[in-house]
DNA sequence: GTAAAACATGATATTGATTTTCAATTTCAT
DNA sequence: ATGAAATTGAAAATCAATATCATGTTTTAC
């Protein structure tokens, strides 16, 4: 079992909530996966494992999951939310391809310095950011060289 | 008239659609709003100049006005969407704070050369970005300066 | 060990925003 | 004025997110 289950539990444990069998699968499938899920998603992928499973688990859990800050949310300019997991991943921000849906996680320090100076400037106090670069990745900006 | 209205003219005959009365009605207030609105608060404020219009054609022009490029979504992490105008407005991105709701439209060309640079390095063309900074306010923080 | 209390689960219902449908109306080129 | 095409507002449908609820599990108190 990962470390990354151990904060989750003691998570759970501090709010006197359980680690069940089934907060233990969808952790586990969410924490394997590096791929931005949406609750759907992360879903399809418990009910492989666990038949049993109900949308409903699956939805509180991320919702844990993502209180005990293991995950945060990313908008991709979709409908529908996803969620990516935080453990082995530094804060980033990303290039998303609006032909294939990919997403790049990048990080740059200077723009990060540079946020921080914009946010003293205004006098305001940043908790937290969010920068998406939308765009064609390299794959499919080279399939489509000449835009109609 | 300004000449905003211009542009949504010809964007609408383009398509072969119609100027109509209810259009000009809502984009209008729309662009004499220095605000981030929904579809619901651009509804209300059309409303009151005019007693019969719908919802749905609220959300129709909308939806058309943001097609035109005069206006684009912004999320600034509630659960509906709102709209900026664009004209007399620079690119720009937002401090928004997430006690009071404000969002402080900012722009550092700095930010925009780096943020070009570092989708280059992974071979990626981007033709539009987002990011926002949440955080106090200078109002809020001063209001709120130990947090519990 | 047993009963009560606390928590979790899965199915279903509800919510709230968005989007579509549809019959009635308006627009506009002729 | 006429007819084809577009528009409208009300209502219904959609869809993801969330809440409810009856039933199961644990845990705790005795």
């Amino acid at each position: 079992m990962k470390k990354e289950a151990d904060v989750f539990f003691e998570f759970l444990v501090g709010k006197g909530l359980k680690f069940t069998s089934q907060r233990k699968i969808i952790l586990n499938i969410f924490l394997n996966t590096e791929d931005h899920l949406s609750v759907d998603d992360l879903f399809v992928l418990s009910r492989r494992e666990d038949e049993t499973i109900g949308y409903a688990t699956v939805h509180r859990t991320l919702k844990l999951i993502k209180e005990s800050g293991l995950a945060r949310e990313v908008d991709f300019g979709e409908k529908r939310k996803r969620f990516e997991h935080l453990f082995g991943h530094k804060h980033h921000d990303h290039l998303i391809c609006t032909k294939c849906g990919d997403a790049i996680e990048v990080f740059d320090p200077k723009i990060e310095k540079l946020q921080e100076k914009l946010a003293q400037k205004y006098g305001f106090k940043p908790s937290f950011h969010r920068m998406e670069i939308f765009g064609l990745c390299k794959k499919c900006g080279k399939r489509e060289p000449h835009p109609v």
